[in-house]
DNA sequence: GACGAACGTTAGTCGCACTAACAATTAGAG
DNA sequence: CTCTAATTGTTAGTGCGACTAACGTTCGTC
């Protein structure tokens, strides 16, 4: 009964996948991401965190008070879904919003100290998960690994392709 | 007019991340692999094909004629979202689904001549995607991704972590 | 003081991974 | 040989992340 899911492909006990799709390096990729991707979501959620939370908090650090816009630009994270997320870290006190007086369209997310003690534990968690995901790995490979992941980023940040 | 869309943060114009966002290989990873399948899936999709298909039809190339079910395990496609690629795939005329004489709860799947007509297609199709998604990267490198891709899944395919 | 742009916000779309439940059929244990 | 458990194909539905549309408010500018 380990494998007793319903509807599903049992993914332990699954056959060969054919030689074009494990060659296939886009496949690989996201596959692989994919598992990392649900390793790094239970490994927050078991600490009520998300990504995004550690990914805002990390952003106020290093440069201090933001606007919303201004984490959305630093972050990636979609303005329409930041709101959620700076309501979450607000629920939880781990950040202020507060009214722009300089411009009053604006929000001034500032950190706080709990936040602060939140970031460090999340700074643990996630390079525990992080040592997990590339277990498999030496440290030069790991190097290597995360080398040419932000080569491929930063190619593919510089050119945009939609010219529609 | 770059930065006009309403909602969003640009992806273009982004400002700078923060390191600790730079650094954390699961973002790299996860943000890379999105990158590569926004252009896997918008490549397909002017070939008014998907992913799943290109699975589906190498998997009966090197395989022959299969049921449903054992489609599901090599592809790793949920039995269920499978239904459905074997609807488009059997509409456009590249399988044929009969139900197996030898065992009435099954369909045995059957790639036609168009069927492998189009595969060849998509082998070209991901293949120049392929050169696009790894543009920056040379030979050497390429195959050192992709090892370590794999490294990396066959170590995450075997021990699985869901005991309850 | 009018107009376009930026900001925060709400609501909603779309695709993907995944679960639940079910009827039909088959295999295995007693 | 029967009865139960498992497999197969299928439908429906959940949850989440990326992304779009639209709106009221505020700011800069001319």
């Amino acid at each position: 009964m380990n494998s007793s899911a319903s509807g599903m492909a049992d993914p332990l006990g699954g056959e060969a996948a054919p030689a074009r799709l494990r060659n296939l390096p886009t496949r690989l990729l996201a596959l692989t991401a994919l598992h990392s991707d649900r390793l790094v979501t239970e490994g927050l959620a078991g600490a009520d965190a998300r990504q995004w939370h550690y990914a805002v908090l990390a952003t106020l650090q290093e440069f201090g008070p933001a606007s919303q816009a201004e984490l959305s630009r630093r972050t990636r994270i979609y303005r329409s879904d930041l709101v959620t997320v700076i309501n979450e870290l607000a629920e939880r006190g781990f950040v202020e919003r507060a009214p722009d007086p300089a411009d009053r369209r604006r929000n001034v997310i500032t950190m706080t100290g709990q936040g602060r003690r939140r970031l460090h534990r999340l700074d643990e968690l996630l390079a525990a998960i992080g040592d997990d995901v590339l277990a498999p790995l030496s440290r030069e490979e790991r190097r290597q690994f995360t080398d040419l992941l932000t080569r491929l980023l930063d190619h593919h940040g510089r050119s945009r392709h939609r010219d529609a």
